[in-house]
DNA sequence: GGGTAAAAGATCGTATGCGATTGAATCGGA
DNA sequence: TCCGATTCAATCGCATACGATCTTTTACCC
């Protein structure tokens, strides 16, 4: 309504803004997924580290923040509440002390199956064609790339 | 590499996680513009705050709750920082004293011009073409949109 | 007009998230 | 071999984020 189109005054409103298209659709998303999650009785967090697990089991501290992209400073206080859940355990490394090898417990891997339904109820939440889904993830995927190459060359 | 193409085995990685990309690449944002807030002396929801108030000075903390689809309880802290650098202002409104009138200083007013470099360089970092940006955000904005109805119908 | 409901912020508890630093263990090179 | 550098996880400080609750103020309704 604002009639700026084509002014000189380029000022930009928020929703013209890319950064928080992503921020607010991010937050959109774990609100409309975070009822499942409470049901399961975890957060999102937690169950990114568990998927992690569920594809392949006693991985490192070290291994799960590289996949999940996040720091030990935040990982380690979710593995540990994991663990207080009884559905991991943390285990140093006889080899190496510096290293903690995060195994699924008999719980932890049960509550695969239980988890299971959420990754089709998310497409259904867009409202996108299978096609459209997988096309638009791929883009993000792609833009997520190249901007975390842009911070790391810097 | 997994040759899971058309297995019966449907296992998910998480790289299959649409809301993961949301997720990982909303974080490779927030770290890739970081340093340019940084050197502004904020953060990113206080820039969003700030946003807000550019577009149009004195709003009320729920007002602004609503644009940035953010609670009070997340808010009033943000906005009582930014008042506490002298960015803003917060003020009973007179006429209705549950309300607070959140109004840029004349430091937050010339912060605007300290900032406009920020908006071209998102686009530069994700490595888009100008078309493709804008195609992208207006997908992404959909999507959202369609997880708040989903959440908020429920 | 008075009492209940509703609205608007603020507060509290819990859970992330990250940068900087620390501590312990291991590595590597002179 | 031995000492500095590196690695790995953990800790600390700070800043979000949200649900639940509380307080104050206003609205509403009989």
């Amino acid at each position: 309504m604002s009639e700026q189109a084509r002014t000189e005054n380029t000022k930009k409103k928020l929703s013209d803004f890319f950064c928080f298209a992503l921020y607010s659709a991010h937050k959109a998303m774990q609100r409309a997924t975070r009822p499942a999650f409470t049901e399961l009785g975890i957060t999102y967090p937690q169950y990114l580290v568990l998927v992690t697990l569920w594809e392949k089991d006693g991985q490192l501290v070290n291994e799960i923040g590289h996949i999940l992209y996040l720091e030990s400073s935040t990982l380690t206080p979710v593995i540990k509440k994991l663990e207080a859940m009884g559905l991991v355990t943390r285990q140093r490394d006889p080899e190496d002390e510096r290293k903690v090898r995060v195994k699924l417990t008999a719980r932890g891997k049960r509550m695969e199956a239980r988890a299971e339904p959420f990754f089709g109820a998310v497409k259904e939440l867009t409202g996108l064609s299978d096609r459209r889904f997988e096309e638009l993830q791929a883009e993000i995927v792609a833009v997520r790339d190249r901007l975390l190459e842009a911070s790391s060359s810097r």
